[in-house]
DNA sequence: GCCAACGTTGGC
DNA sequence: GCCAACGTTGGC
């Protein structure tokens, strides 16, 4: 039986690092600057080409879901990994074995409004156990099923 | 391999 | 700015 691939996806950003509205603008971004394994994992082994992302903001006044994006490019290394210049400088990383890959993301759509933290913790009983929901969590790229991703985004029709 | 110390994330 | 939660580091 074949593995059950995610297919959906929650990736978080700092709104005053990079917004939607920064995605919007440049159309395409390299996905530069993570550096934990698990987020890593699922960017080089869960992700394919197309996959829906739901645009996260974090640490801001109201931390929510901004707007769509997909997945846009295949895996490949980091660059600013070998980038002594670069905040996310990894003196271990080396150029013939790379340790953090990313993907690119594609701006979709903004949402209407934002689907805030606080209205997702108010629909965790219909939307089961939502990685982003988990206490103390702080991955900052994470699976999203189908029908989550359907419920999240039927919120978006109605008033908070 | 244990685990204390430390650094970071991110909501509040 | 506070601080809980968690990942990483490094001495042993």
């Amino acid at each position: 039986m074949p593995e059950q691939r995610a297919a959906m996806w929650l990736m978080k950003s700092e709104p005053e690092e990079f917004s939607i509205a920064d995605l919007e603008r440049v159309g395409r971004e390299p996905w530069t600057g993570v550096r934990n394994y698990q987020a890593r994992n699922f960017m080089r082994d869960g992700m394919a080409l197309d996959d829906p992302v739901l645009f996260y903001h974090s640490n801001c006044a109201t931390p929510g879901i901004a707007g769509i994006a997909r997945v846009a490019s295949a895996p490949y290394p980091d660059p600013t990994q070998f980038d002594p210049d670069s905040d996310y400088f990894d003196p271990a990383a080396r150029a013939d074995a790379p340790r953090w890959l990313l993907v690119d993301i594609a701006f979709v759509r903004r949402l209407r409004r934002v689907i805030a933290l606080e209205e997702l913790r108010a629909a965790a009983d219909r939307l089961g156990d939502l990685a982003l929901l988990r206490r103390g969590n702080r991955l900052s790229v994470l699976p999203v099923s189908a029908s989550q991703f359907k419920t999240i985004l039927a919120m978006e029709k109605h008033a908070p």
